[in-house]
DNA sequence: TATTGTTATACTCTATAACTATA
DNA sequence: TATAGTTATAGAGTATAACAATA
């Protein structure tokens, strides 16, 4: 029926959500991460140049989370901070190679909860989700610039 | 690319999930309700005789929250604990007159939630997305019994 | 002794605000 | 004085564990 609120597909979507992250969690949990950190690796790993404020803004999280991220991120060696030499209050965040060999190991992990959260959907409605929510992402975000835009 | 762990669809339903969760959150702020409430309302409102540690197993929550959501949901008139005559130590909730009228206004808010965050995908996406999402749902929680299962 | 609802406590997550160092 | 990163603090949310009433 209509009239039942849990049948709004944005109540559907949260509650969706919600089992995919603690799904997720759990199978990240092994490599000392949870999806916020593959989130930030996965937006340094395409080779972003921008310092911590901006990668706060791009990502829709406070300046401090960020720090909080690169300190656990840095302990595992996944990456480093490189100061700006000509702005010393300014650094950038650079991924090494283990911190690649990380995030390849968690983009595994991340399909492997796509393949056992979505068994019973077939191939092709896979691909319709991802054409749906995708731009639904997007646009929600220039809505609200408080909404993660990376 | 498909070697990126933000294109996986779990990824993306745990964003859309946070995006929707937040709007409706807002939307839900002038009835003085979060959108657990209103679930816990809609199952009840099912006409549920479930004692109170029953709905926390249906919702997956702890007991001691749905303790929480019914003190906040009584306190606005919206429900009433029956103790059971039978055993004093188990309690039912009635929905009120008034508290159905809250399920009504609530539904209507997450309805215009949805046109809000749906506002670029297609009436028939949407049905899609509804076609999709709730079967999901029901095997996610077959899968795991603490997701719920109501 | 076991169970229901309740209360007390602790933990996770993240934001805001205060602080430092550079500019 | 202003800004980047950092640290300290606080608030929301929810689970676990202790407790009281009832069985």
């Amino acid at each position: 029926m209509s009239s039942d609120p849990r049948s709004s597909v944005s109540f559907l979507l949260a509650k969706v959500g919600q089992v995919a992250t603690t799904r997720f969690t759990a199978k990240l949990a092994p490599y000392g991460v949870k999806a916020k950190h593959v989130g930030l690796l996965a937006l340094l790993s395409g080779g972003t140049r921008d310092f911590q404020q901006e990668l706060g803004r791009r990502l829709g999280v406070a300046p401090s989370l960020i720090v909080a991220m690169a300190d656990e991120l840095e302990q595992l060696g996944a990456i480093t901070r490189i100061r700006d030499p000509d702005d010393r209050r300014k650094s950038t965040l650079e991924v090494t190679d283990s911190g690649r060999d990380l995030l390849k190991k968690c983009t595994r992990a991340l399909q492997e909860v796509d393949d056992e959260l979505l068994t019973h959907v077939s191939q092709a409605d896979r691909e319709v989700l991802h054409k749906i929510l995708n731009p639904l992402l997007r646009s929600a975000a220039e809505d609200n610039p408080k909404e993660p835009r990376a």
